[in-house]
DNA sequence: TATTGTTATACTCTATAACTATA
DNA sequence: TATAGTTATAGAGTATAACAATA
């Protein structure tokens, strides 16, 4: 019954998937009136902890000027506040809030119950699989890219 | 030797594609100047044909507003022009110009390459089998959207 | 009255360039 | 001299609200 799918076909249902996720997220944002690259931003500091603007520019791949205004922002809404750094007098510390910490916190929990909504049915064999295609789907890409760059 | 992945792993190996899938978009839209709303308006155009942009609004669920700003973006790129509706003299109908029509064309020409360089390797049927998993993750995302507006 | 698209206004994200304070 | 962060400036995308022309 079902003909075999054109590649086209799965990058097409990649791309929904894909579409469905960030819609996920947006919700998610809406709902904490955050926005997607505050909550990147705050994303980035649960995992490193209290770090300079400087390392955020790095990690986020974005210009310092621009975190000055992400931070801004979310020194503005409570999530965070710039701390003196311990040593350098010219950087500050992005520290999360408590309010910061809980947002990071509810964030990692809405992942884990996503996955959990979308994979949690699968036996673990049937799992396996599809993250076996997903890993080739993934060093496929990454080759991709060596070899445009090379 | 390979433990068994967690939903959690799963999901943001899923997440990792996506990332990818849109660092390739943005490959291509650097490449052709073209911003990613106007290029999602292109596409649009390109499968609906001429139309108002009172339609693109709805397609791209964006305000009107929006829609003014970006067809005036693609008006000076040279992309599109504004038509006069031929029964309705309120509406404009937006129309691809030949270059707006080529782009159209080269954007469509990526999408099956990197399909055929993602997908092109996989037996029939092991494309068949991850594209089940997909289909199944799409299926649980309708059923999770459809629950939660419940 | 309702609809199409625009003008007016405002906010967020993004970038480059010039500048200050510190290393 | 080099680095961390800011001010200044600019452009794109987004939204709401008020308005004009037309249906």
């Amino acid at each position: 019954m079902t003909t075999h799918p054109s590649a086209e076909a799965t990058l097409d249902k990649v791309l929904a998937l894909s579409m469905l996720v960030t819609a996920d997220m947006a919700r998610f944002e809406a709902a904490e009136r955050v926005t997607g690259p505050r909550l990147h931003l705050l994303w980035q500091l649960g995992m490193s902890g209290p770090c300079t603007q400087r390392a955020l520019a790095d990690a986020l791949d974005v210009t310092p000027r621009n975190i000055t205004g992400l931070v801004d922002g979310l020194v503005d809404s409570g999530h965070v506040t710039r701390e003196p750094h311990p040593t350098d007098r010219r950087a500050t510390l992005v520290t999360p809030t408590p309010a910061g910490a809980g947002f990071v916190a509810r964030l990692r929990a809405s992942h884990a119950d996503l996955a959990e909504q979308l994979f949690g049915h699968m036996t673990p064999r049937q799992l396996a699989t599809f993250t076996r295609g997903l890993d080739e789907t993934l060093e496929r890409f990454a080759r991709l890219m060596d070899g445009d760059q090379a």
